[in-house]
DNA sequence: AACCAGGCGCATA
DNA sequence: TATGCGCATGGT
């Protein structure tokens, strides 16, 4: 990684990360955990996305195996965080591959990192993303950050915050065009806004309870929850499964299939799966 | 032009 | 516990 107009920190940057993290952006932008990075044209057709995060944004390119980061020099801090770089994904990848087609799917997918996203942006992009395929996903969550976000750059937008969308009426959300999702959006926001339901405390109850409790929200259930847990809680067991995952898994383990056999990187493990099946199409 | 999408909540058996 | 249905909308 490098910080714009500054090399010398740059070459150091890079140097620290090179050991201990993989990180592809194609896998980690295109595996469906996020939906606010967009692949962009990059000099020498290499591989470039842009995005917004945390209240910040960046462009990375990626080029013979390095990772480069375009940003506020202020904001650096915060990336190596959103991008995971302290854990070893190496070491997960060789945790999770019990079985040969873990095995593919983890080498498929090396280079996955769970970003660590807003626990609130997490929780609203998977309400809006149930029953939903992901060029429509973004687009509704790309409505949402424009004309309720802040403009924090010139057409970069924030992703409006609990307490903006609780004040919004169902009227006031239609240009989304998201549908039964909207008053499901609305109460989460209620909930969080509110203390109601206390995200910064939640990933301490561990992966069940977190699940559990997400699930007390209308429109929240098993998958939505996991998906919010995993992605915006951080809480790497959980394993969320959607149609996708319901193929893989009849078509390569069967009726007896228990996540728990990639315990504790299950949710890792899922990401793997996930990205491999809805990429290679394999059956 | 059907079929389906990173589902959920509820009814019915 | 297990299916089945409607929900709102548009991508492929």
């Amino acid at each position: 990684m490098r910080l714009r107009g500054n090399e010398a920190i740059s070459r150091h940057d890079a140097i620290a990360l090179a050991p201990a993290s993989e990180l592809s952006l194609t896998a980690t932008f295109e595996c469906g955990q996020c939906f606010r990075w967009n692949r962009v044209e990059a000099p020498g057709g290499g591989i470039a996305y842009e995005g917004a995060a945390l209240g910040g944004r960046a462009r990375l390119t990626q080029a013979g195996g390095i990772v480069t980061i375009d940003a506020a020099e202020e904001d650096m801090p915060l990336w190596r965080e959103y991008f995971d770089l302290e854990l070893d994904y190496a070491d997960i990848r060789r945790r999770v591959s019990v079985d040969e087609h873990m095995c593919r799917a983890a080498e498929f997918g090396a280079g996955i990192r769970v970003l660590r996203q807003d626990k609130w942006e997490a929780l609203a992009s998977f309400i809006i993303s149930q029953c939903n395929n992901i060029p429509r996903i973004k687009k509704i969550v790309e409505t949402l950050c424009a004309l309720f976000g802040d403009e924090t750059a010139p057409g970069v937008f924030s992703f409006p915050p609990p307490e903006r969308v609780a004040g919004l009426t169902e009227a006031e959300l239609s240009p989304l065009r998201a549908g039964y999702r909207a008053p499901y959006v609305i109460e989460a926001a209620k909930a969080v806004a509110s203390g109601a339901l206390a995200l910064g405390g939640l990933a301490e109850l561990g992966a069940r309870g977190a699940v559990e409790e997400l699930k007390k929200l209308p429109g929240v259930g098993e998958k939505v929850a996991s998906c919010a847990a995993l992605f915006g809680l951080h809480l790497l067991d959980c394993f969320p499964v959607d149609t996708w995952m319901k193929k893989a898994i009849a078509s390569h383990y069967g009726a007896d299939f228990d996540p728990a056999r990639f315990s504790p990187y299950a949710g890792v493990a899922q990401q793997y799966m996930f990205y491999y099946e809805r990429v290679k199409g394999v059956g």
